[in-house]
DNA sequence: AGCCTTTGACCAGCG
DNA sequence: TCGCTGGTCAAAGGC
């Protein structure tokens, strides 16, 4: 268990925390019962120090003091604390601007407000009476710097990691005494409250229906934790405004549908009584949902759940470490992160931005590490919270508050042997939870069925009522199975010696590799367009160099971008796959629809995938859903059902060559005399469409994001 | 086959 | 304008 808090600080310019261990002493060693975690550094006389104080967290002090037998309840152990070479993240954090993290009006929590009521709660921590301090401390949540809380939804124990940086860490005793039987293994359950008691029981809801059989005989109070970072939640689309926040997690969500500011949300969980502070201020001023943890792990960074894929490292000025950068995989998916690793692996600084539109992935598509890893996530899986907004509609872009720390076995066995009444099995790490199956999750439903909405959170606030059912239906529908659904594919093959990567659509090359089959490499291309999840793969045809064979797959949310210049405009959009269309050749194909039958029921779209049929299909390919090539006989009038009527003719357009302006959508529209005549109904605009591929796939069902 | 990492280069912001 | 710095790109190779 040295391995969490020896080097875990809770980060943040307010409020810099010290390791769990520290964290408790400084509390529990002082009358600090009720002291302000963000309470000025100035005022907080030894038990908490400055912002540099507590960052001073010595590795090796740390372990000897742990070798020396448990300290846990030394009051000065912060005192004690090294000066990391790394120096002051304080001021590296500030260095940090390009992320405009600000900072929290800390005054607006100063133990008086909070010692004025009893119900409210601020970021203080209190040990319920009788509590052992140092049973805290031997906590596993506490001693792997994670917040556990099984997650409403699936069930699932989701950890966190207590470097939240630029959170506010709430820990409260559970003024229902009932509640301290909600938790009552002290070794493994801490439940994550919502600390306005309005809102008391959805986070616990599940684990308060455990068997009386499953819960030890020693009851363990609750404590609750409430972690809300600066970040606000508005209604924009501006994806670093976030929220992460347990209480305002569970307010919405037994709130669910009002259209309360998730900052009033939090400050009324704070506070209690929904009073506006300075914090609220404040907070709205954040337009980041930086995360940053001292985290001593040796995580990978998917462990958290999510798959990265780093873009690239650097060594950034002050700091000791290499800076990795990552993204998010999915495909829509804004987030990234920064991760700074010691030598030896382990993980110095996580910097999150950006918030994640999605679940979790299932477990069989993360780079999981199983329990035998002991990967659990530690995860603060505010994801939920948001998953009902839609991509361009933020409402609630979540702080995904997530880390990945290494956990002994007994962190996976603990949870894992929960079990709620419902039978709901409780596992650690890579629990197949509901939300994950929607990982066709571009959608807005599908995100709105992640997790919370189940919950009866309404993400976007204002969303209806019925909407909100709708979802809940769907993810009770949905739960417990993955399904398979891919991307729509569009093979397009051209004989023109036009650059077919110059679709007008910007693309960045990932990888290139040489096929089977084929001499020629096949390159690998992902729109550049954010949000866009459409990717591409270019090849030459080993049977003829002049033929390039394109594989589009994803579907188009955004227009063709703007000419960068009449040059590449002559040679840009229409000039490429109309060309192809003049080759004839084109294949559709597209994913099984059986695969998505039972997700299409349930998402109701106007157009399924399961009425979208092709002649031809059976010709080509039986496991991939239709396809059709436009060199086949008897195709020329391929009709697409549920296309529309005037939809129903592939659009193929004809004319490249020339430059062209354009069109009304922002499209360019093709260039030159027209080699194949269109296949579109005449005076159907979709003649003016800038390439095949965004006819067919405009005009494909807007399916869960196949 | 597809995606990832590596790593040098490039770019943009800032003083 | 220049240099510094952080962030990103992209070719190449690996898994």
């Amino acid at each position: 268990m040295g391995g969490y808090d020896d080097h875990v600080a809770m980060m943040g310019d307010w409020m810099p925390g010290p390791s769990p261990r520290t964290f408790f002493s400084a509390i529990l060693g002082d009358d600090v019962a009720s002291r302000s975690f963000s309470e000025p550094a100035g005022e907080n006389n030894g038990a908490f120090a400055g912002p540099e104080e507590q960052m001073k967290s010595g590795k090796a002090d740390e372990k000897n003091r742990e070798q020396a037998g448990d300290e846990a309840t030394k009051p000065n152990a912060l005192s004690d604390h090294k000066v990391t070479s790394r120096g002051g993240l304080l001021e590296r954090m500030a260095a940090r601007a390009g992320f405009n993290a600000p900072r929290l009006n800390t005054e607006s929590r100063r133990p008086a407000d909070v010692s004025q009521s009893t119900e409210i709660r601020s970021p203080y921590l209190t040990i319920p009476p009788g509590l052992s301090p140092t049973t805290l401390l031997d906590s596993p949540v506490f001693l792997s710097n994670s917040l556990v809380q099984p997650s409403p939804t699936t069930g699932k124990f989701s950890f966190a990691p207590s470097g939240y940086g630029r959170s506010s860490m709430l820990m409260t005793e559970a003024p229902d005494k009932s509640k301290d039987t909600l938790f009552q293994n002290s070794s493994s359950c801490f439940a994550f409250k919502p600390v306005a008691e309005s809102t008391p029981s959805l986070f616990l809801g599940s684990v308060s229906k455990l068997p009386p059989s499953t819960l030890p005989q020693q009851s363990f109070p609750s404590i609750e934790v409430s972690i809300q970072s600066e970040s606000t939640l508005q209604p924009s689309v501006e994806p670093a405004k976030v929220q992460a926040d347990f209480s305002r997690t569970v307010a919405e969500k037994d709130n669910g549908g009002n259209n309360v500011s998730s900052e009033s949300r939090v400050f009324d969980t704070v506070a209690g009584g929904g009073e506006q502070t300075p914090l609220l201020d404040e907070q709205q001023e954040d337009a980041d949902q930086r995360l940053e943890g001292y985290i001593n792990v040796g995580s990978a960074p998917s462990e958290d759940g999510y798959n990265w894929r780093k873009y690239g490292q650097k060594q950034v000025k002050g700091s000791e470490y290499p800076r990795s950068y990552y993204k998010c995989t999915h495909p829509n998916c804004p987030v990234k992160k920064k991760v700074e690793r010691s030598h030896e692996g382990h993980i110095t600084e996580i910097i999150y931005k950006g918030a994640h539109n999605h679940p979790k992935p299932p477990p069989n598509r993360r780079s999981a590490m199983g329990c035998s890893n002991a990967r659990s996530d530690m995860q603060v899986d505010i994801t939920e919270q948001a998953a009902s907004a839609g991509a361009s509609d933020w409402r609630h872009d979540n702080l995904e508050v997530t880390s990945s720390t290494l956990l002994g076995p007994e962190y996976c066995n603990a949870p894992s042997t929960l079990q709620a009444a419902n039978g709901t099995q409780f596992e650690s790490g890579d629990a197949v939870d509901g939300s994950s199956t929607f990982s066709n999750d571009e959608d807005e439903e599908d995100r709105g069925t992640h997790g919370s909405v189940s919950l009866g959170y309404d993400g976007e606030g204002d969303e209806s009522e019925s909407k909100r059912r709708k979802i809940e239906v769907y993810a009770t529908e949905m739960s417990g199975a993955t399904r398979a659904i891919r991307e729509p594919r569009v093979v397009v093959q051209t004989t023109s010696e036009v650059d077919i990567l110059d679709d007008g659509y910007r693309w960045r090359k990932y990888g290139q590799k040489v096929v089977k089959g084929n001499p020629n490499p096949r390159s690998y291309y992902k729109c550049t367009n954010a949000g866009c999840t459409v990717r591409k793969h270019v090849e030459r045809a080993s049977h003829d160099l002049k033929s390039v064979i394109t594989t589009y797959e994803g579907k188009h949310n955004h227009d063709v971008p703007a000419a960068r210049n009449s040059s590449h405009a002559s040679s840009g959009v229409s000039n490429t796959i109309p060309s192809q269309a003049a080759a004839g050749q084109i294949q559709v194909h597209r994913p099984e629809p059986s695969q998505m039958q039972n997700s299409m029921a349930r998402f109701e779209r106007p157009h399924s995938l399961g009425s979208f049929s092709l002649p031809g299909r059976q010709q080509l390919g039986p496991s991939h859903g239709f396809a059709f090539g436009m060199n086949q006989p008897g195709l020329a009038n391929l009709a697409m059902a549920g296309l529309g009527p005037n939809q129903g003719k592939l659009p193929l357009h004809p004319y490249f060559g020339q430059p062209r302006p354009m069109n009304e959508m922002g499209f360019m529209l093709p260039k030159g005399e027209p080699k194949l005549e269109p296949m579109s109904e005449p005076g159907s605009n979709l003649t003016n469409s800038s390439s095949v591929y965004h006819q067919i796939m405009s005009r494909l069902p807007l399916g869960p994001q196949m």
